[in-house]
DNA sequence: AAAACGAAGGAAAACGTTTTCCCTGTTGTG
DNA sequence: CACAACAGGGAAAACGTTTTCCTTCGTTTT
């Protein structure tokens, strides 16, 4: 009654342990084990040969979950991201992704939509995980966000700090100093009368563009008035734009120029100004982030790029880097599509 | 000496394991086991209360690898997206990382790029991970694939089928019938000169929506003929629809109509357009997926809806209800936004 | 020639769970 | 009263690794 071979790779697809591969190759688990994470002068050639063998013919692959019992360690690295939806982060995300396994890491993607307590779930399940490392990408404050940076486990703030201040493992771009490139690209082509949107400051990253913007403003002698600063609340990036806009929409001094702190922002007034008044120009506009898509579904924004493809390798060079506050700084460029 | 509160933390964050919680409640760690897991008619209620309270004390939480190990399987569900790169996969990836979540589930989400080397990687990597399931969202063919559908591991195929071509625990809009629904919208606005342009017909969503639209075109007596039918080879469909519209400008029949087999073609339509002839308005333009950013962006682009926020229940309900072979067909709806 | 050392590899402990037995009452049931 | 049934709970095995000790050789150093 032999089995046909697909009967038998059906039974056989479960397993193959550790102890299999030892038994083909007629050896002890733990010299399978030694080859396999490749521990020096502990195996003859002849013997890894063998092993080597073995473990290609079973397709064997060590299971994680005894591995990361014994090792108390995973190899799963959490991507916390603020908001799924902002195209800009899913880009990171994926920069992340790839460079994580090229390092034999893999990604845990999660949504905290910006809540802390959202946030604070996912750190649980990933400390119960034991997640190798948190990636936050866009932080927001919280208990266990807190409670981490206290305890062992490598942290890496992306884009936004770390809640408390100092610069602690950081990746991004130098936010300040773009919003201060903005306003320097205004003023030399002569946009006098802009006017700035901005997200909550609650984001570090929020919070040093304005201030850069600002101090850029400042600097040539002509600062942006509070009149001239709006920042609704609504409950997303796109309505902050959409309900600013709708304001100067409004009022009567038309800005030559709108500049806003995310690119969503600007997809917002792009859209109510389309639709409140139909046929006319929106204002010339300058946003943030320049996600990829821009290239092809934007071409009259003006953005400050950052480099996607560049976090990933940063995010696993922070990681593996050891150095639990280490800040890299990425370079921004300013993308101009309609003078 | 005694340490302060913050080193305690420190030292404490480590660990607490069901050890700990056995002695703090004085029971065993049978009992902490069973109570965690709702296990009825093994321990009384003040037993029960008691270790609860313990677990709260010490802000216990079973870790995966112990619990992997045993029930050799996880909690992790593993993604495979093809190309993040596209609004409408993240959309869903999204969608199904919240309802992954909601019950209790972990979506490690992967990039396999289309192609069959890397979606094996990632196979092979999640079978070592013991993964509860594999969402294959836009799958393609290879090896580790078929003998994935041939082991126990739970497979659902979002979007695209499975490629050795059955219905098998499918979800995704009804393809062939959105095509011919596009056909017939097309006609009753008396759109004569449709041009169609789409994607590799590898993926059986692409065959179906072409087979559709051709479908209904020729079932009003007005068949579109093979010159009016683009497929160019490119790396992405960003670039297919360039290339295809570079086509048709050099052309001089211009089309009345684009329909394209996903919005990404049609923003390299557009996009195309407004570059070779600027200032003259793109033809209408219809396309399949309608991410939810194209209602901020894309204020011209028609589209076929597919509804992202039901993919993640589908997802969880192809997973838990325990039946391989489930096919849960989607509603789609025709968004039209430039008539 | 004795001592020391290094290479090669096995036995077994440990990691943190879940779950199967088992044991001890207590409570019906005949 | 005998006996079953059952609730409550503990001891220990098992899951698949990694890693720490050993042991056994053969080679080099004194």
């Amino acid at each position: 009654m032999g089995k046909t071979a697909s009967q038998m790779t059906k039974r056989m697809m479960q397993a193959s342990s550790i102890k299999e591969v030892a038994a083909l190759a007629g050896v002890s688990i733990a010299t399978v084990s030694r080859v396999v994470n490749g521990v020096a002068n502990k195996a003859s050639d002849e013997t890894v040969e063998r092993v080597r063998k073995a473990i290609a013919t079973l397709d064997y692959r060590p299971t994680s979950a005894g591995r990361d019992l014994r090792r108390r360690t995973s190899r799963l690295v959490a991507v916390l991201a603020a908001n799924l939806a902002n195209p800009a982060m899913t880009a990171i995300a994926a920069s992340a992704e790839a460079a994580l396994r090229e390092n034999g890491l893999v990604m845990v993607l999660c949504d905290t939509h910006d809540q802390p307590e959202l946030q604070d779930e996912y750190i649980r399940e990933m400390l119960a995980q034991q997640a190798r490392a948190i990636v936050l990408l866009g932080a927001v404050d919280s208990f266990m966000l807190r409670r981490a940076q206290e305890s062992s486990i490598p942290l890496v703030f992306v884009n936004r700090r770390a809640p408390d201040g100092p610069m602690r493992g950081f990746i991004g771009i130098d936010n300040q100093r773009a919003g201060e490139d903005v306003a320097r690209w205004a003023l030399a082509r002569g946009l006098q009368n802009a006017v700035l949107i901005h997200a909550p400051t609650a984001s570090s990253a929020t919070r040093e563009r304005v201030q850069g913007i600002l101090a850029g403003f400042a600097a040539a002698g002509t600062p942006l008035g509070t009149s001239r600063v709006l920042a609704p609340q609504a409950p997303d990036h796109l309505r902050i734009g959409r309900d600013a806009a709708l304001d100067l929409i409004r009022g009567c001094d038309r800005p030559d120029l709108v500049i806003c702190t995310s690119d969503l922002i600007a997809f917002g007034v792009a859209r109510a100004w389309r639709e409140a008044l139909p046929g006319q120009q929106a204002p010339r506009l300058i946003g943030f982030d320049d996600s990829p898509m821009n290239e092809w579904l934007a071409p009259n924004l003006n953005s400050v790029r950052i480099p996607y493809e560049a976090y990933g390798r940063a995010i696993v060079e922070a990681l593996l880097g050891g150095d639990r506050c280490a800040t890299i700084v990425l370079a921004h460029q300013i993308i101009e599509r309609q003078t």
